[in-house]
DNA sequence: GTGACGATCCCATACGCTCC
DNA sequence: GGAGCGTATGGGATCGTCAC
């Protein structure tokens, strides 16, 4: 087995280094070196084109500056690490990373053959592109992404949970060697965005989020990602080393979008008070679920003062339901109290059940249960099983008037 | 002890979304 | 076009509380 995998390295290689010269000679086109600053470097693995760039930190990159996101508190990535939301996280420490591959597929026949990383370094944040110039020169390339990868102590990538690191992991897997770092602590900003303005945008794809939220209007340099994959191989078949380029500066622009990105949400989470745009309700429970009770009700009531009448309804029943679980009765039954000439059923049957339960007081319940009734069938409340609410109260008007009865 | 009820958790399922 | 994750939803099981 081992002699078989040398024979297809070496074949690979062979192909490699006949196909070099011959993608130079079909287009006429100048050599990648002299369209993307950077050198190649040679190793034991192969060949590999490293491109590398330094921003300073007060660089703009759309509305923000790269260096936004050094002021964003650290905790504040608590709810989105995965496994490991204890781990420290700081910016210093940390690489983002974007890969630019063959396909979308999983398998051994999807490869990465740009893999871009950046890292915060003193005054600079440092952008390293690693190249492979064909497939039989895999290695290098992850063997020199592996050195930036062990040097971190966590990730940052977009959707990088889903599909970018998984593809990395496959590819050590197949030149049997582990994977340079344990994929954990690794913020995807995929998650956090989705949270934050899924409600409020069409789309939270990158792209989507540059135009929206960070304000980054790429040039024509940049070419979709649906091209990529065609042109690589354009690349590696016909030697086409302008293309190549635009590669390179979409991957760029790619991770320079996710520290901006990073720094946007980073300080809408810190401080949400001062974020227009967000949806509060998504950010609520983010917070809930960690256990950020205070944060979430913060959220929640930005929510329920929303100009936005489906937000603010949305802010005020979870501003309500949290603060029941939290013990807070009194606190959860004003916001009923103040919903109860809306169009919602929810805040009838949580004070029913407040009456009914806690307070003792089955015929406050019983009245509460009958002007929903009420309003229900003369359409004053919506919601979106009529007949089963309806159900539902009569049933508990029933059992109310039972009570009473004895 | 029994039954009714609410709260909570777990599981299964369906669906949408994102990457190149 | 493949695949995995997150979210929403609904059903079932379990537990604690209370009234009888």
């Amino acid at each position: 087995m081992e002699t078989l995998l040398a024979k297809l390295r070496q074949t690979l290689r062979g192909r490699s280094a006949e196909s070099a010269p011959l993608a130079g000679r079909v287009h006429r086109e100048p050599p990648l070196e002299e369209l993307v600053e950077g050198r190649w470097l040679t190793l034991p693995e192969g060949r590999c084109f490293l491109a590398e760039k330094a921003f300073a930190l007060d660089q703009p990159h759309g509305v923000h500056r790269l260096g936004d996101l050094l002021a964003v508190p650290h905790e504040v990535w608590a709810p989105f690490l995965g496994g490991r939301g204890d781990a420290p996280f700081d910016p210093y420490e940390i690489v983002f990373f974007d890969v630019e591959t063959t396909g979308l597929g999983r398998g051994a026949g999807t490869y990465c053959f740009l893999v871009g990383i950046g890292r915060f370094e003193g005054e600079t944040f440092r952008l390293r592109q690693y190249f492979m110039p064909d497939f039989g020169e895999e290695e290098a390339l992850l063997e020199l992404a592996a050195r930036d990868f062990a040097a971190s102590s966590g990730l940052v990538s977009f959707n990088g949970r889903q599909f970018d690191w998984p593809l990395l992991e496959t590819r050590y897997t197949l030149w049997r060697r582990p994977p340079p770092h344990p994929g954990e602590p690794h913020l995807d900003l995929l998650l956090p965005a989705r949270r934050l303005w899924r409600s409020k945008l069409p789309s939270c794809a990158l792209s989507a989020l540059e135009r929206d939220m960070l304000g980054v209007m790429r040039t024509e340099e940049d070419v979709p990602g649906y091209l990529i994959p065609e042109l690589y191989s354009d690349y590696v078949s016909r030697g086409r080393t302008r293309p190549m380029a635009n590669v390179f500066y979409h991957n760029a622009t790619d991770l320079l979008s996710m520290v901006t990105l990073a720094a946007r949400i980073g300080h809408l989470i810190a401080q949400p008070t001062e974020s227009p745009g967000c949806d509060f309700v998504s950010l609520g429970r983010a917070y809930a679920s960690q256990g950020h009770h205070e944060r979430a009700l913060e959220a929640f009531r930005r929510a329920a003062n929303s100009t936005d009448r489906q937000e603010a309804a949305q802010g005020r029943r979870e501003l309500g339901l949290l603060l029941k679980r939290l013990g807070r009765f009194d606190e959860a039954m004003a916001i009923w109290w103040a919903e109860l000439e809306g169009n919602d059923v929810h805040p009838y049957i949580e004070l029913a059940k407040q009456f009914e339960h806690r307070l003792k007081d089955p015929a406050s319940a019983r009245q509460l249960v009958l002007r929903a009734i009420e309003r229900l069938k003369w359409g004053e409340i919506a919601c979106a099983d009529p007949d089963r609410t309806f159900q539902d109260l009569s049933y508990r008007l029933a059992r109310l008037e039972r009570h009473l009865g004895k």
